[in-house]
DNA sequence: GTGGTCTAGACCACT
DNA sequence: GTGGTCTAGACCACT
């Protein structure tokens, strides 16, 4: 879940990949607002302007929209948008392990099997 | 195979699963030599200098061993720790992949067949 | 017409325009009211704040002068000092449009023909 | 030509315009590198971070490519983009400064007068 | 040397 | 209060 600042992901795209997220998940509600620049740096303990470059790539993404002193909203196709990016990250992700693994020459039986348990652990 | 410069990955860790997948798959023979600096740099199209921060990596994990003007030879339980790290490489990708989907609140079953097509696409 | 939230111009320089515009092209009597701060900021859908900013301007500019109680009137040389604005306003622009071109080294035939061609295309 | 600090545009704007400009009129070799970004921060008198930003910008517009470690690059197409992208900038000062006029209710002589007297002004 | 990311902190326009 | 821009300065990966 949270932002680990020691992953190689930058922290500014983790935030966009967790807003992402959220919006796919409809935990924002459409025309509303995101926490403030200032109010997300607080919660994830990280500075303004790392918030606010993952705020503009999010607005350039059609996700969300500023509006000039009073916010950032989610626009109207920005849950769809949201979850198709989701599923091509979640994609990106799969392939990659499975390239390494490829490579490693691991029986497809095994990364099934490491997808399964990892499905499980990580379930609800 | 293949280094992507444009990964946030750095380079010298792709040449490390690089290098560890093909022990992993028995591409070197076990005491036998890893290609040298300098051919490997060339063949992947990298500084020498990232080739072998990656060979001293992975001298450190026990893969390799330098014996001095002679070269870099595999070790004699090399690809077991190969296996074993490349497996966790899998594991660390595909878990990632599923907490991005989870995050979204993207159905197991959607990730699942996420997981199954690319598996189909990318199989051998 | 039109204030853009977009523009780089900030609003109560838009407003500055808009209405400097309006009194140099005699859209109101001299001596005679502007809109109310409250009118305006409705009609251009913007805080009063930034009309007042603007409307203090204009005053500083000589082109209006308030009447406590009264409402802010449109002073005997504003069309004069309106139009001399504006005209600069405009060749600030086409020298702003000018150095673009020949920062590019755009011929100035090409500047040209794509000044007439907007001039014809913006003719009432 | 300069940076001007105190202008309305953002300075990396600025930026981006004077790096396309000169693309535009091939001051730049095609696949050659721009100035370096402390480099051209030392010439400009700016901030290394806001020349990046400017940079990043030509990136994503496909007028430079970056490779990590040696520079930036101008690409191929880029004096083809950079010469369309320039045009446009000198339109829509134009049109700009066109609109202006027709809200003071300028004649179109004018209008022209003021262009080709300050085209004759900047002329090289 | 090169670019990429991040923090800390300032000032501005707008609500 | 809101977001937008900028500076100063740090650390990292790569050449």
């Amino acid at each position: 879940m949270g932002i680990d600042p020691n992953k190689h992901v930058p922290i500014y795209e983790q935030i966009i990949d967790h807003i992402c997220g959220s919006i796919a998940a409809e935990l924002f509600a459409v025309d509303g607002p995101l926490p403030s620049i200032r109010a997300l740096a607080l919660e994830l303990v990280v500075n303004p302007n790392t918030v606010q470059r993952a705020y503009q790539e999010l607005e350039r993404l059609g996700l969300v929209r500023t509006r000039k002193g009073l916010g950032i909203f989610v626009t109207d196709d920005a849950v769809d948008l949201a979850r198709r990016r989701s599923e091509e990250s979640v994609r990106t992700m799969f392939s990659a392990g499975i390239d390494l693994g490829r490579q490693a020459d691991l029986p497809q039986e095994t990364m099934k099997s490491i997808f399964h348990q990892v499905l499980a652990t990580r379930a609800g």
